[in-house]
DNA sequence: GCCGTTTTCGGCCCGACTGTTTTCAGTCG
């Protein structure tokens, strides 16, 4: 059962129970769980089966026993029984935009429609038919929205399907640059998941601080690429583009710019939690400021600025903000409440990774032909040489993939490999003038049996080699496990690259026993690659973390196929700070002589 | 139903916007 059909039954609970008025505080409690089992990168059944559900934010007791249960046998009693009496037909329509447990109920029950299989195309004719406009709290316009959103619905044009960052990068870019061109705006910035770095991101959210606020807003409804305005108010708006995707703006004036970033880069559940240790300390947070309880009035901050207008501390900078509640400021890729609010607290957060650090980039394609069993690079060493040195690198990794094994004897393969080192080599000696160390690697197939698809031979024509998974995906995870650490046992294999083989929305990953890998890692000095491209980003920052705490070292590479493709880094970068890692967990960020001994003994 | 360096009981974030209303419920983030 996948994270997304759990999260469902879970909403499908919550529903149920709003409708039944049973306790809020269960209905959050079901809500916010399936909210985080949709957008973890675990997969809530592996915990299951390693019997560490309880270990998951918002699984108690309870939970862990109705969920142990919808594992075993499909269903739940309990759920069942939740359900009861209310017709199925409502569930699909909850997926729908602006469809809640009431509005659902509420249609369904109206205008009898029993059928959950064709729900969703009965509703549809009945409001084309006019039949929903006459029902009590219903209107022409929710008709007609109605309609709009069944139709989107049907396409596929939900911004519930969430985009690459390095698209959503380049559409909130095009965003920014039109709004800057209004002369009222002093700062826009992409907050929400895009500032906080996540590897997909579902809509596109933006702050804008400014003094005209209407004018503002005006001006961001008639980008030129805009579709259909979705929400508009005094304090931002909300639009969707011909792709389905939307585009959250909110504009504040500068004085109370900094809660508004604070509020707008989320995550939720760090919000939350923000929100909560703001009450203990006798102020309410929202998005314009700290008001003091009824019971604190007398508390003085000593930074921010006394609004007596609005009875509350307002801050221009978020830095304030967090220092007022006790806390170091928590970089944006750490706040998904997974322990970052305590740290702060301590003053003791960690020390991540920046772009800066990083010294090389081991994961390099050059257009040199080997032969190889997948594609080639686009670009030549020199090229690529040339890029590492304006990029500041120390050295490089030229990881090719292996000769295809199946077109070529181990003879051919030997003398491929042979050439290609001297190639490489005449290419050094030939420009004196760059400075950038070159290691000639490998990236090896590791082949279904464990075994690295090359011949014993060819290993001595290169320093190194990067080991992955390109073949055979469809391994149970006891198979897969053994496998890779079969590969990675070889001396000369130092890293796995793209561990878990996932592509962003087209594949998910493979099954691996992630302790048995990062036990084999740490024991073995094998590094263990966070892979930049933005199709990729793999290792996920979840696992990061995981491996961080384990004392698994990690490498950042770019992966590139072309020479364009190194400046993928900054993504991978990106991924290693959502996971808690350091500079010191990273080898790429070590100097050559350190690096050398590592990657070449 | 969850959760805990002020608690194993008694708390649980805060607000915007829309449509159908005459003061608010529902939905969303």
């Amino acid at each position: 059962m996948t994270n997304l059909e759990v999260s469902k039954k879970l909403r499908d609970v919550a529903a149920a129970y709003i409708l039944k008025n049973k306790d809020r505080f269960r209905i959050i409690a079901y809500e916010r769980l399936a909210d985080l089992i949709a957008k973890s990168s675990v997969e809530i059944e592996d915990l299951w089966k390693d019997g560490k559900l309880s270990t998951f934010p918002g699984i108690g007791s309870t939970l862990s026993e109705r969920l142990d249960e919808l594992f075993r046998k499909g269903k739940v009693k309990h759920f069942e029984e939740a359900m009861k009496g209310l017709p199925e037909s409502l569930f699909p329509l909850l997926d729908v935009q602006g469809f809640g447990p009431k509005r659902a109920f509420k249609l369904v029950t109206t205008l009898k429609l029993n059928n959950p299989k064709t729900v969703l195309n009965d509703l549809f004719d009945a409001a084309k038919a006019g039949k929903i406009a006459p029902i009590e709290g219903f209107g022409e316009k929710s008709q007609t929205d109605i309609l709009k959103a069944l139709e989107e619905y049907k396409k596929g044009l939900t911004h519930e399907v969430r985009m690459p960052l390095l698209y959503a990068d380049a559409v909130a870019s095009d965003m920014v640059t039109y709004l800057k061109k209004n002369p009222g705006v002093f700062t826009v910035l992409p907050l929400g998941s895009l500032r906080r770095k996540v590897s997909t991101i579902g809509d596109i959210d933006l702050a804008v601080s400014t003094n005209h606020s209407a004018s503002v807003i005006e001006w961001f409804l008639k980008y030129p690429w805009m579709k259909t305005i979705v929400e508009k108010g005094d304090k931002g708006a909300t639009i969707a583009l011909s792709n389905g995707k939307q585009i959250d703006l909110r504009v504040q004036n500068p004085s109370q710019f900094g809660t508004m970033l604070q509020y707008f880069t989320g995550s939720k559940e760090h919000n939350i939690k923000l929100r909560e240790l703001a009450l203990q300390k006798g102020f309410s947070l929202s998005e314009y400021g700290l008001k003091p309880l009824p019971s604190s009035r007398n508390f003085k901050l000593r930074y921010g600025a006394w609004d007596s207008k609005k009875g509350m501390w307002i801050f221009s900078s978020e830095e304030r903000l967090y220092e007022s509640l006790g806390l170091s400021w928590i970089p944006p890729e750490l706040r998904e409440n997974t322990g970052e609010i305590e740290r702060a607290e301590k003053h003791k957060l960690p020390q991540i990774v920046t772009s800066k650090d990083i010294k090389g980039d081991f994961h390099i394609h050059t257009s040199y032909d080997l032969e190889p069993s997948h594609d080639l690079g686009a670009s030549p060493l020199i090229d690529i040489l040339h890029k590492a040195s304006d990029m500041g690198y120390e050295y490089i990794g030229i990881s090719d993939h292996n000769p295809s094994v199946s077109n070529h004897t181990d003879e051919d393969i030997n003398t491929i490999m042979k050439l290609r080192k001297a190639n490489y080599e005449h290419i050094l000696s030939s420009n004196k003038s760059i400075r950038v160390k070159l290691f000639v690697m490998l990236e090896t197939d590791i082949l279904p049996s464990g075994e690295l698809a090359l011949p014993k031979k060819a290993f001595d024509y290169i320093d190194a080699t990067i080991v992955s998974i390109h073949s055979s995906f469809a391994m149970d995870k006891e198979t897969m496990t053994r496998r890779i650490l079969t590969g990675l046992s070889h001396p000369k294999a130092k890293i796995l690259a793209h561990p878990t083989g996932r592509l962003l929305g087209k594949r998910d990953g493979y099954q691996i026993d992630w302790e048995k890998l990062f036990k084999f890692c740490k024991e073995n000095n094998k590094a263990i690659e966070i892979n930049s491209n933005p199709d990729r980003l793999d290792l996920p920052d979840m696992l990061v973390k995981r491996a961080v705490e384990y004392g698994v070292k990690l490498v950042i590479n770019s992966d590139s196929h072309d020479v364009s493709h190194m400046d993928f880094m900054p993504y991978g970068v990106s991924v290693a700070r959502r996971g808690w890692a350091e500079k010191a967990d990273i080898w790429n960020t070590m100097p050559y002589n350190k690096v050398v001994q590592w990657l070449t003994r």
